[in-house]
RNA sequence: GUCCCCGUAGCUCAACUGGAUAGAGCGUCUGGCUUCGAACCAGAAGGUUGCGAGUUCAAAUCUUGCCGGGGACGCCA
């Protein structure tokens, strides 16, 4: 609100963007802008003259929304909300139920239809833990976009061409004719596919490997799709296959398609990607020496597909950081296709380093000796660990410490959270019987505690938007933490059952306002929760 | 060698993208269950934001030079 208000009265403004902020020490006011500190400048007038003059605007169109706007040195504008306001925005809660926050505040907000691709692990093992921080967030973030409205496909690359290496190693290794690593997983697969192998040795022999690794990996993928679906409990709506993409002839369709624009050459036996010319460092290799294609090519192919034939507005796909190289290469790919590079957002995850008695834990995946997604979730369990990874933001390196994370995983903060929604729920649950449906007087709620908690409550909307537009669903990690704090706090302080009837339900209301936030947040984070802890 | 990310309390991380006195959790110390659930609350200690210079009303944040850590740069994916 204060946002459309800088902006309708100050035309000023244009240009330049109003930062509204929430000041760290409440004596700022509870929220806080710098637009005059911005302005000054460009209108070579003093700060607090300019303040001045946005203020007494200010305060004709505003009616009682705030208690009190204020000036400060050097230039600060700061606002305090009314309790009236956040009486009214209390009923906005109980009436829009789990559908409070919806759809952000911001006109400039489009709703679009994104395709949003993450996991995508290898089906030639299980999946791991660095596997386990792109498919929570990519989760997190996908419930977070539908939220607000727009149309979600949630979807899951299958690296499974019969003409990749690593599909040829895999049937290699199916067909004892390689030594890559066998995990136990693989060994079981191995051994049910033995017949299959043996037959194809005989129909196709010129790709054996290819036709064996495909195999197994499609047995592979069953696994850990059941893993996804059933422990992780990530629902994809779409499963796409790499080698579909060469069944449906797209692929060279692509190869074509560039040969056409003349941007490929021939050097030293391979065919060259012009990917200088679009901004890489470098030209790439479509197809090696050996008449195999490389990567690129196919995922061109896959994203000309998300965007050319599907229609996506918008694609987004979590990448584990180890990709990171690969991201001017692909855009680069996607311009030469007439794709504009922004319609594809690319977020990186970095590597999880797992600690373990205060040392790195070193993983060695020859040996079999390294620890997957499941182990991880045998530990510490499925809400602990979902909220662990996000809390911290995708592009930071993170540490597991495993002992911690097992010793103590009472500790972790999802049950400080879970805790919290769980008194609400007794609460309620006790009163039921004494519960009044008459009016509730939200004049009432006046003490330090009633407000403080009615404010974090008003401040989910704007929580919800932020979340949203720069794809950060670790705002709602903390945003839950605080919540719950405070809530904590207002628990310790205040009585609820006893009061007198009209504070009492007055109260309830307030808890039963928390307890709705509460939901939406565990719902978004893909959390349970729980009646008893 | 070229490029990217990071360095904040003993540990793990924040700081709303340049804002006011740098905040939480864990750990340490102190106090609080006869009262709606103590998996909780209140309080204390703990900092030259790796080091230096620059940019401006304002720097943990931007620029730059060092120091230290991680990663990417292939006809691997």
């Amino acid at each position: 609100m204060i946002k459309e208000i800088i902006k309708k009265n100050i035309k000023d403004a244009v240009g330049e963007e109003a930062e509204i902020f929430i000041p760290e020490n409440e004596k700022f006011g509870h929220y806080s802008t710098n637009i005059a500190l911005r302005l000054a400048k460009e209108k070579s007038k003093k700060p607090m003259e300019i303040a001045e003059e946005i203020i007494n605007d200010l305060r004709l169109t505003t009616d009682n929304f705030f208690e009190k706007i204020e000036i400060a040195s050097p230039g600060f504008i700061n606002f305090w909300i009314s309790e009236k306001t956040l009486q009214n925005e209390l009923k906005e809660i109980l009436k829009n139920k789990n559908n409070y926050g919806k759809y952000p505040q911001a006109k400039s907000y489009k709703l679009k239809a994104i395709n949003l691709e993450f996991i995508s692990a290898n089906p030639t093992g299980p999946l791991t833990i660095g596997n386990g921080r792109g498919g929570f967030f990519g989760d997190v973030l996908a419930n977070i976009l539908k939220f607000t409205g727009n149309k979600i496909t949630k979807e899951y690359y299958i690296n499974d061409a019969k003409n990749s290496t690593q599909i040829r190693e895999l049937g290699k290794t199916g067909l004892g004719l390689g030594e890559t690593y066998l995990t136990p997983e693989l060994k079981k697969t191995i051994s049910t596919l033995k017949k299959k192998t043996a037959r194809l040795k005989k129909k196709s022999p010129d790709n054996i490997a290819g036709e064996a690794g495909y195999l197994l990996a499609s047995e592979i993928n069953k696994q850990n799709k059941k893993f996804v679906e059933k422990v992780l409990k990530i629902k994809f709506d779409k499963w796409f296959s790499e080698e579909s993409l060469y069944k449906s002839g797209v692929v060279k369709k692509i190869l074509s398609d560039l040969k056409k624009k003349k941007l490929v050459y021939e050097k030293d036996g391979a065919l060259w990607f012009k990917a200088k010319q679009f901004g890489d460092s470098e030209d790439r290799v479509l197809i090696r020496s050996t008449g195999e294609p490389t990567y690129i090519l196919p995922d061109l192919a896959y994203h000309s597909d998300k965007f050319k034939k599907r229609k996506f507005s918008k694609a987004i796909d979590v990448w584990g950081a180890d990709h990171h190289g690969y991201i001017p290469r692909l855009k680069a790919g996607l311009k030469s296709l007439g794709i504009s590079e922004d319609r594809l957002k690319i977020v990186i995850t970095q590597l999880v380093r797992l600690v373990k008695n205060g040392q790195e834990y070193k993983m060695s995946k020859r040996k079999g000796d390294y620890v997957t997604m499941e182990d991880l979730i045998k530990e510490v369990g499925l809400d602990a660990a979902r909220f662990f990874f996000l809390m911290s933001a995708p592009d930071t390196h993170m540490n597991f410490d495993l002992d911690l994370a097992k010793e103590r995983s009472m500790k972790n903060p999802v049950y400080y959270a879970q805790y919290a929604a769980v008194r609400c729920g007794s609460i309620l649950q006790k009163s039921k019987i004494k519960m009044q449906k008459s009016k509730i007087n939200f004049g009432l709620l006046n003490t330090d505690e009633d407000v403080s908690l009615m404010r974090i409550l008003a401040r989910f909307p704007e929580i919800v938007e932020e979340a949203t537009e720069n794809y950060n669903p670790q705002v709602l990690v903390r945003y839950s933490i605080d919540l719950a704090r405070q809530f904590h706090n207002f628990y310790e302080k205040e009585h609820i059952i006893g009061e007198r009837p009209e504070l009492m339900s007055a109260r309830l209301g307030l808890i039963k306002a928390t307890k709705i936030i509460f939901e939406i947040l565990f719902k978004l984070l893909g959390v349970s929760y729980p009646k008893k802890m």
